[in-house]
DNA sequence: ATGGTCGCCGAGCGA
């Protein structure tokens, strides 16, 4: 059960990229962010005649998310919920989708697919709502695990957990993505008792998932970690492997991110 | 070098 998190930078711009990796990667299920397109302008019918499911959550311009499934989905909840009940009426950005996988022969797998805001400039506005975000993810994942299930939390966190995981820490240091207080909230959601799928691969490797389109970046491999596969203990357990597809970088009109991904058993 | 590059959409914002 391979499960991908890929931040196609425009669904629509990125789409002959995103189908030849998704015929050569096969995954069962992947999720996508910055689609930026509302849902009717998301080429459904494309992912449809591979045998997947498509659930999407689109904004204009900016932003939204897309769930695709190979096998059966249910329950899906669009928007990251403000409160218990799952109401999410107040977020006007498309961020967050989830729904629970259900395969013939695997055990359920529930899925959530994010867009943690960026947050920069920090501080301000947009670094409160980054994190404001935040403590609505750790309560959805504090939910989530209650319910004893296996789940999976991807997406693009906009987060660079450790040094390891950018090119030039010193010159990051104090951005957005890599500052005290946004390090303090992911270990908070992390520390629940979530496990990285990559560093569960490879506890100390170069893994980055993102470089920046400027700057010759991707040539001097200027990237970062970002993007992100938390495991609920139940998923964990049926770890087999993980990795991250750094070649789709190289090819003509890439995402500036590429697809990360973990396979259960 | 106080820029550089994309994608949205059709100017300037967001990343």
């Amino acid at each position: 059960m391979k499960i991908a998190t890929f931040n196609v930078n425009s669904i629509n711009a990125r789409l002959p990229r995103i189908l030849e990796w998704f015929d050569k990667a096969k995954p069962d299920v992947a999720v996508l962010q910055e689609i930026k397109c509302v849902d009717e302008k998301f080429p459904a019918g494309e992912f449809e005649d591979r045998g997947y499911n498509v659930e999407v959550h689109g904004q204009k311009t900016y932003n939204g998310v897309a769930l695709l499934s190979k096998h059966p989905v249910d329950d899906v909840v669009r928007g990251l919920p403000f409160l218990d009940d799952g109401s999410d009426k107040d977020d006007e950005q498309a961020r967050y989708i989830e729904a629970l996988v259900m395969p013939d022969a695997a055990a359920p797998v529930r899925v959530g697919g994010l867009y943690l805001p960026n947050g920069n400039p920090a501080p301000g506005p947009k670094y409160d709502y980054k994190l404001e975000w935040m403590k609505r993810l750790k309560k959805r994942a504090e939910k989530l695990l209650a319910d004893e299930e296996a789940f999976v939390l991807a997406g693009d966190y906009n987060v660079i957990p450790q040094a390891e995981d950018v090119h030039d820490p010193a010159a990051w240091w104090g951005d957005a993505l890599y500052r005290q207080e946004t390090l303090d909230a992911f270990r908070e959601i992390v520390n629940l008792g979530l496990t990285d799928a990559i560093r569960q691969a490879d506890p100390a490797g170069i893994l980055y998932t993102f470089w920046d389109y400027q700057r010759g970046a991707w040539e001097k491999d200027h990237g970062i970690r970002i993007d992100h596969l938390l495991m609920s203990p139940q998923a964990a357990d049926r770890f087999k492997s993980a990795g991250v597809d750094r070649a789709e970088r190289g090819k003509e009109k890439p995402s500036d991110h590429v697809p990360v991904w973990v396979e259960l058993a």
